[in-house]
DNA sequence: ATTATCTATAGATCTATAGATAATGC
DNA sequence: ATTATCTATAGATCTATAGATAATGC
């Protein structure tokens, strides 16, 4: 861990010198995000947040500089969440053997199934929509999860039979990203990918990255 | 126009009775147009629209029930400009003897240049966010917009070696539309789409698609 | 006479703080 | 003695309305 990361949220949060008040801030934290992911980021009041804490408005300003920074506490927490099981998930020892379909078939089961919650997936969005700083966090997020999968292809590339491989994983990549997004995302976009069959989305997403990428049929 | 779109704002707005309050009216929906690109949905209150309009709060609230209302005829103007542009581009006259690849290379480089300005678009999609109505509304409109370019694919349907078609066409569309929309979201998604350079972003997304459909090569 | 507009402000809502009280650790 | 927490409320902000004034049209 680098400096800047150790001093990142002290403009945030207020360091802790007792052990109660870091659970004090783990409950205010877990609260927050119960209540962002029940009325949304923008409805998510600090007088709620205290009361599903079991604490006080008053402790929430004790431990964070303000609302803000409680939110930017549980952002982080949720983008740390999907880190780790990013850093995981894209382990070469995990994928020794496997070919790029297996990959892309791993990489589209887990998003739809076991990423973040959707609900909670849809709040961090709308903070990031309000909150520039915090949209390009989550940006850098989709595009570290996006290299990280390439970095996976790129050393099987010679099953790649587009003429431009390297340019065409990454293209791939960000096309299947925004298939799962969309497929998740709902409301305000275009329902057809949501509403569709989860093994007809698989099917068809896999398939039509497998032409654009001419990989061998499997 | 039948009943129901007669009746569908009297919740939201007042009918005016005289000449200079529709000019009025007018006037309030593109200041809160201009408010919403600048600083976004949720900081355009009703005192700088306003003032923006020239004209007073008290004003607003006279032709219309509350700030939701005219932030809903904002949505309503730019909806039916969309519509407007959609009817006009889906027309089967403007299409005849074109092929699949030649529809889907239009609709791409429309959506791309000649779409509404990315700006709005974007407070759009965050009053959806925000308002689950309007929010059900955009996706609508993202469906039509879908199903119109579909219907002049399906009349040239026999060009389309997918084994199944009909539901082949869905989906490229939506996967083309996600695409679409990824590349102009911007910050809270993955950057990739956006950075790229629009050139090449349609070559390769004509491309993967035409693979897909296993479209006959031009 | 009716409709439209303006001015001024009430009312609601939410964040943040001041000041008092309780718990912790040297 | 210091840190943590609570209670109560100030302060800021924004929507919505009441009441007065101006413009329109029969």
């Amino acid at each position: 861990m680098g400096a800047n990361s150790r001093i990142a949220d002290l403009r945030w949060a207020r360091p802790a010198r007792q052990p109660r008040s870091e659970r004090t801030r783990d409950l205010l934290v877990d609260a927050a995000r119960e209540v962002v992911i029940e009325k949304g980021f923008e409805n998510a009041g600090v007088v709620e947040i205290a009361e599903r804490a079991g604490c006080s408005v008053g402790t929430i300003y004790r431990r964070f500089r303000h609302r803000e920074g409680l939110m930017r506490a549980l952002f982080e927490q949720v983008l740390e969440e999907w880190e780790t099981t990013r850093i995981d998930a894209v382990d070469p020892g995990r994928w020794a053997g496997a070919s790029i379909a297996e990959i892309l078939e791993g990489y589209v089961r887990f998003a739809l199934a076991g990423g973040p919650d959707s609900v909670l997936m849809r709040a961090l969005v709308r903070m990031g929509f309000q909150d520039t700083e915090l949209g390009e966090r989550l940006a850098e997020q989709h595009r570290r999860t996006r290299v990280g999968v390439g970095d996976l292809l790129r050393e099987r590339i010679e099953e790649v039979g587009h003429p431009r491989p390297a340019e065409a994983i990454d293209f791939a990549l960000a096309m299947l990203a925004a298939v799962l997004n969309e497929s998740r995302a709902g409301a305000p976009f275009d329902p057809e990918l949501n509403s569709m069959p989860k093994e007809v989305l698989v099917v068809e997403a896999l398939h039509a990255v497998g032409c654009y990428l001419q990989l061998p049929p499997s």
